[in-house]
RNA sequence: GGCACCGUGGCGGAGUGGCUACGCAGCGGCCUGCAAAGCCGUGUACACCGGUUCGAUUCCGGUCGGUGCCUCCA
């Protein structure tokens, strides 16, 4: 179990992760609002809090992933109307997709995907807590958070209260109700037009956005847990609001630690629904399959911008391609021992601010020698690099594809190229070469007789 | 305007006060009948200007350029 540092957005510096129990780490991960199908940018919180959590567990910790969805909120409402559908039917169904979608990836599922409409006792009990504490007001159904009843309002995305010059500016509603314009509501009283609405004491409605993240989160978690993470666009306003409400609540910090990820951008411009800038994950996924995706996302720091660019995407596919090759020159087994340096380099390097970049470097250095090793006729075990790319979830790189092998066809024309190249009849070899690549199969002459591989894009 | 961040070789992308990142692409070579795969070799990269220093891509200041957030956002 080595030490574990995480660059912590609230304090801007690198954290030692010290668990509250010895060993166990919760981790909530802000999830997509679902209104439409989501896009790779949102998958990448996804696979990278997926991803570390495999680390931690690699590491001997604990885990509990919470991901939660958002199913209620102006937006869903906004698109059910449009298209003439229930919200509660459209958050159905993008729900179900984002799960599909996310289910492609190969990554299994968090341990705990919790729904804003199934936790509502939990964000009214949060609320009323508030109201006796008078960080938060009634006012006409509504139910506001006073902004300046947390002292230590802006230090997440270290902004200053008195600097900031407006609210939900553009709600002429919220504007009038609000004590304080920089005030949110935690609770909104159910509109005409909206086909979902919970009762409360103080009426009825749908709760805001931020609260139900901060009574998810303490429900499945705990107040004061290990890490709180999402896309580095909800430091602001959402986690702010997040870290504020927990803290009224309860005079506790909701996390110990904030974990950011960075914005995927599309030729220098963050990728999002309102740009409409996107690449769907389901397409995607269709175009460069999983793999060579969830590469991509390893092969910069989580907390960087990453372009989203045919030859990234490229780049991805051919390292794909390598890692599959390496696994038809290795025997299982153990590996040698001397390599065993640059395999700790990589944990060491994901231990350090969950650094995949600077540990695939290491990852790639291993794959050379052994290479190396292979070809001098040395037998290399597999055990080490597996067990970095188990981390990764791409340990299954190394295995044969076992349901498309060579059919009778590419067999028999094999052969027969082995007899014309025997025979020294090179154009005739090279003919059925060409034969066997129309079909999508590469020819590979080695020491050991000729085989075929599947020809990858 | 406020806050946060970035500018690295053809491209992607780590990192460091002096010593090879790594990968992709290219070029040369080894291997091969020719290929494929793999291996070897190959690029005086650190936006610009000052400062600190024996020495700065790395630290400090400034300039220029770019990005994100500033109550829809992952």
């Amino acid at each position: 179990m080595r030490t574990i540092r995480i660059h912590d957005t609230a304090s801007g510096e690198l954290q030692e992760l010290r668990p509250r129990v010895p060993g166990a780490v919760g981790i909530y991960a802000c999830g997509p609002t679902v209104y439409n199908r989501i896009h790779v940018g949102n998958a990448r919180p996804f696979v990278v809090f997926a991803l570390f959590k495999r680390f931690l567990v690699h590491e001997g910790y604990a885990v509990t992933l919470v991901a939660n969805l958002t199913d209620v909120n102006d937006k869903i409402y906004a698109a059910a109307t449009r298209q003439g559908v229930a919200s509660t039917a459209l958050a159905e169904e993008m729900g179900a997709h984002y799960r599909a979608d996310t289910d492609r990836l190969q990554l299994g599922r968090p341990d705990l995907e919790p729904l804003a409409t199934t936790s509502m006792p939990a964000i009214v009990a949060l609320i009323e807590d508030l109201i006796a504490r008078d960080a938060a007001y009634v006012a006409e159904g509504d139910v506001y958070f006073r902004v300046r009843a947390d002292t230590r309002y802006g230090s997440l995305s270290r902004r200053d209260v008195d600097r900031m010059d407006q609210g939900e500016g553009d709600d002429p509603v919220g504007l009038r109700l609000k004590q304080d314009p920089l005030d949110f509501a935690l609770w909104k009283a159910t509109k005409p037009g909206e086909d979902t609405a919970w009762d409360t004491p103080w009426g009825r409605g749908r709760p805001g956005w931020h609260i139900e993240c901060s009574a998810m989160a303490e429900e499945a978690l705990g107040v004061g847990f290990e890490i709180h993470g999402g896309g580095n666009d909800l430091v602001f306003p959402h986690h702010e609001n997040e870290a504020a409400q927990t803290r009224c609540a309860r005079d506790a910090e909701l996390a110990a630690l904030w974990m950011h990820t960075g914005m995927i951008e599309l030729r220098g411009a963050k990728m999002s629904k309102s740009v409409g800038n996107i690449t769907p994950l389901h397409e995607a996924l269709d175009e460069i399959g999983r793999d060579a995706l969830v590469l991509l996302f390893a092969s910069s720091h989580y907390r960087q911008p990453l372009n989203w660019a045919d030859d990234s995407i490229a780049q991805a596919r051919a390292g794909v391609r390598r890692l599959r090759e390496i696994g038809r020159v290795l025997e299982p087994g153990p590996s040698p021992d001397d390599l065993q340096g640059e395999s700790d380099a990589f944990f060491a390097a994901l231990a350090d601010d969950f650094n995949t970049a600077r540990a695939l470097g290491h990852l790639w250095s291993w794959v050379r020698e052994a290479n190396r090793r292979t070809a001098a006729g040395e037998t290399v075990g597999d055990d080490r690099l597996r067990e970095m790319l188990a981390v990764l979830a791409l340990d299954g790189l190394l295995d044969p594809a076992t349901e498309d092998g060579p059919d009778d066809r590419a067999l028999a024309l094999l052969r027969e190229r082995g007899a014309a190249r025997a025979a020294k009849d090179w154009a005739r070899a090279d003919e059925i070469r060409d034969a066997l690549a129309a079909d999508g199969w590469t020819v590979r002459d080695g020491a050991s007789g000729a085989e075929l591989v599947r020809t990858e894009g």
